[in-house]
DNA sequence: TGTTTTGAGTGGACTAGACCACCGCCGAGA
DNA sequence: TCTCGGCGGTGGTCTAGTCCACTCAAAACA
């Protein structure tokens, strides 16, 4: 259901947004130079001041202009490629590089929680959670082993054979109506032991880098907790921080 | 100079914020509550209610309240003390997490840019950098290593003595007025070679968190590039990540 | 009794103004 | 020629409203 999800009439805002940035991008506005004011930008777009000024602030908070108090907004000089680290899955991920992913069920099974979900997920140890132990392929070649965990009372007829042809994001988001809105991540490095090692055919010892992940939905209840090991030699994580505040 | 700087009159949709915050973490607005509506709000403060509404729009980003239309504004369950990683630098992040931070200068030089850090600070290779080696110790034990490039011209003066007695970050804000609003950060695991493995007094192949910034500032020119290597017992990163898109 | 409709209340988007602080330029006066 | 004050343009903040879509419960209806 819900396959053909209705497409709202785009915001003026956005429409304001996405207008700029291609000007920008095609070369109309050129890098270190003044963009017409937000009066002017007004009349241009036929949309009130703080409705520019909505566009204008999206494009700021990527890096795309900068502005100068009294004087200006102006097109930053270098178009930075980086983006905010987003909530797409691995599959969506890979894909948006232009890779080849593909991933291969090791275990799928309902059991009680345990610590570690259970802290993580905030729910009892003794609720039951779905346990979903993943290889992540790009090209054939083992990246990541993910071990992911999800509270089973609210998902109550995930099924093995979705998963193996859908990502899981789309599932919660398709079947179950989940907006994922926000999550909480942990960087470290590892040695991998005997076990990891063997799935991701490296030697025990090497460098990996592991992420614990735990997704949160709108109502900031938790959607999943899941850890992922990554092969170092194939593998680097990308963030953009912004100033704290805002 | 400019020590003592002015404090403008706090802005009313900041103290609109501060206001609400204080409300629900003393309970005034408790977990899965209602809080008044936003026209309510807005006779509350004598505020309009755009004004109002961007002061819950940073609730909402902090995590704090969530939103349903056509319903209301709730006070989320779970105070999440997560935060977005920000830009703070070595000191100050231990010392905001109780910890006891001191470095040692072992390089501290200007030189020519070279590739790496010519690419990433986007100024020519034969343009003059600092070059800064420091190791980054906690409660006395060695925690980082870390190289910094920062364009030379832009920073003319800068002091090996201040280094030593003040933090970077706090040098560049108040004697260049430097103001450092995003960073791009790629972090990777490896193996460490013999010379950080006797830096970080680890065994050489020692797993290692390395965590390569730049840093920007506010006309997107690159203030600084930095690669840092975490001893990975020692040291995790903790991300805090958005739904793309705002 | 069970179902449908309606409407009050809510957040979402947007408008058309207001006033302020700040910047940079230009012209008058020294 | 040089300095400095004024002033127009700019972004920053805020107001007081509009119209819309959505939710939910009470009222009207079958």
């Amino acid at each position: 259901m819900n396959n053909q999800p209705f497409q709202p009439q785009k915001l003026l805002h956005v429409k304001i947004y996405e207008s700029l940035l291609e000007k920008i991008h095609s070369n109309q506005y050129n890098g270190g130079e003044k963009i017409p004011s937000e009066r002017d930008l007004e009349k241009i777009y036929e949309a009130s001041r703080e409705t520019v000024r909505r566009a204008l602030e999206r494009l700021r908070l990527e890096g795309v202009i900068f502005k100068k108090t009294g004087v200006g907004n102006f097109v930053s000089e270098k178009k930075l490629d980086i983006h905010s680290r987003n909530l797409t899955g691995f599959t969506d991920e890979m894909k948006r590089r232009g890779l080849n992913p593909s991933s291969k069920i090791l275990f799928f099974g309902r059991e009680k929680a345990g610590e570690l979900p259970a802290v993580n997920l905030d729910i009892s140890e003794t609720e039951e959670i779905y346990r979903i132990e993943r290889l992540r392929l790009v090209d054939n070649e083992p990246m990541a082993f993910e071990i992911a965990y999800l509270p089973a009372n609210k998902y109550p007829d995930l099924d093995k054979q979705d998963l193996e042809k859908l990502s899981l994001y789309k599932i919660l988001a398709e079947n179950y109506a989940v907006k994922m809105v926000r999550a909480f991540e942990v960087l470290e490095a590892i040695g991998v032991d005997d076990k990891i090692a063997e799935i991701l055919l490296v030697k025990t010892g090497s460098p990996v880098l592991v992420v614990r992940r735990t997704v949160f939905a709108e109502d900031n209840s938790a959607v999943e907790f899941v850890t992922s090991y990554y092969r170092a030699d194939r593998y680097r994580a990308t963030f953009y921080l912004t100033k704290n505040g805002l």
